[in-house]
DNA sequence: TACTACATCTCGCAT
DNA sequence: ATGCGAGGTGTAGTA
């Protein structure tokens, strides 16, 4: 695509609010949180309506360059070194981050105007293996009574929360993959300071996940708490059900 | 578009291991590590060589829908309840998460072959700042002297390791944003672990960041850790060079 | 492969 | 705005 034609019809889509997205050979420079310079190659451009803009190479998950939303971005027309190109830039509000790219050929564009209202619905997040360990308290063990969830703290929030029959605090930190060192010092922050806080010093700390790393395990019992198996709720889901359509949700 | 010109044009393009992106309607369903349910909107889809596939709603920087590198990808005509739709399908290779996409309206397509062997040169990262705090001591005190960066250990990797004039050994943790909670829990974890692997109690633990969140100072002091302001390297680099242009890296 | 920690993390929530 | 923690986190580095 002609260069001088990309320009025309990008900054008529950017002036309309359309989505832009667009393959092409450029070069890139980031600065703000940290420097970063990208040399020549072929990526694909994103531009959303709030200026969210994404550039992609052409294999992994993650941009390999962004803007967040709310910059400034101009397109110009750039002629130097015997070379012509486009010069994308853009920029935050606070003139503190940049973004700069440089287009040497557009190999196809496109635009449109998105609509779309829609939020995801989510299943299976660590609120509802917290929820479910509160309305399941033997998956914790025989004599555990919960009495709060998410409990919110200025140090930090529990997961779940509640005592023994033998009158021990009980405080449930859960995990949806494998715990690892970090899990067993965030659940040691929160013990320490419950017994701080309630001045008392029988409070036991469980760590709840499907399963534990070795140092963290060792980690874990020198501190004195302990490790209980326990699934993510949507696993037990999809077993329970059996294989469901996926479609009809 | 019409939609069975789409489909063939897809195939076309996802057999010649082309980039794929598209704006259409469609309805998402995602099962897997967790359970997702979308409902109708236009959205972006992006399909890379490697066949990633991701998905954009209209504004925001996070995909709100994607699969990894190397699923499996198909797409399908489906007639239904007295409409037509196509199906796109994605599964990983162990068949643990599953990607529906109901796809009513496309929009605009395009797709093309991309070339990129380019990797990303970035500077002012963590590992940086602790270059820096190693090649310059004094940013941390006047009788600091390091001997090692990056240490790893099975329970943990500390950024930078010395000792000061008065034999005490010490210990930085460091991060480029304010420092909450958990810096103060992970520095504190390395100091116990040197304090036992080395059987001595003179560890010092220095919290070295920009800037420290109250509840973690609060923490930090309470365990006798102390902090030290200090700037990410590439800060310094820009305020030095005075603003040298950035499309010239 | 498993484990550990960073990330220009992003995002949501609560203060 | 800031603090805090989860995330379908992703990604890199190492044992």
């Amino acid at each position: 695509m002609e260069l001088g034609d990309f320009r025309a019809e990008f900054d008529d889509a950017l002036a309309r609010n359309e989505c832009l997205s667009f393959f092409c050979s450029c070069e890139i420079a980031y600065s703000g949180r940290a420097e970063a310079h990208l040399a020549q190659g072929d990526r694909m451009i994103f531009i959303k309506n709030d200026n969210t803009l994404l550039i992609h190479q052409p294999v992994g998950s993650a941009p390999i360059n962004y803007m967040k939303a709310g910059g400034h971005i101009t397109l110009k027309p750039v002629s130097g070194n015997g070379q012509k190109y486009l010069h994308l830039k853009c920029v935050t509000a606070d003139l503190k981050e940049y973004l700069d790219v440089q287009i040497f050929r557009v190999h196809t564009f496109m635009h449109h105007k998105l609509e779309d209202g829609a939020k995801q619905e989510l299943a299976g997040n660590e609120r509802d293996m917290s929820d479910m360990l509160k309305e399941n308290p033997h998956l914790i063990s025989d004599d555990f009574k919960p009495l709060s969830r998410e409990e919110h703290t200025k140090f930090g929030f529990i997961d779940v929360f509640g005592h023994d029959k033998k009158g021990n605090l009980v405080i449930v930190e859960c995990k949806r993959y494998t715990a690892g060192l970090d899990a067993v010092t965030q659940l040691r922050r929160y013990v320490e300071k419950i017994e701080e806080l309630k001045g008392v010093k029988n409070v036991k700390g469980i760590l709840a996940a499907p399963t534990i790393s070795p140092n963290a395990k060792e980690m874990l019992e020198k501190w004195g708490f302990s490790f209980k198996a326990v699934e993510p709720p949507m696993r037990l889901d999809r077993f329970n059900k059996s294989q469901k359509s996926l479609v009809d949700w």
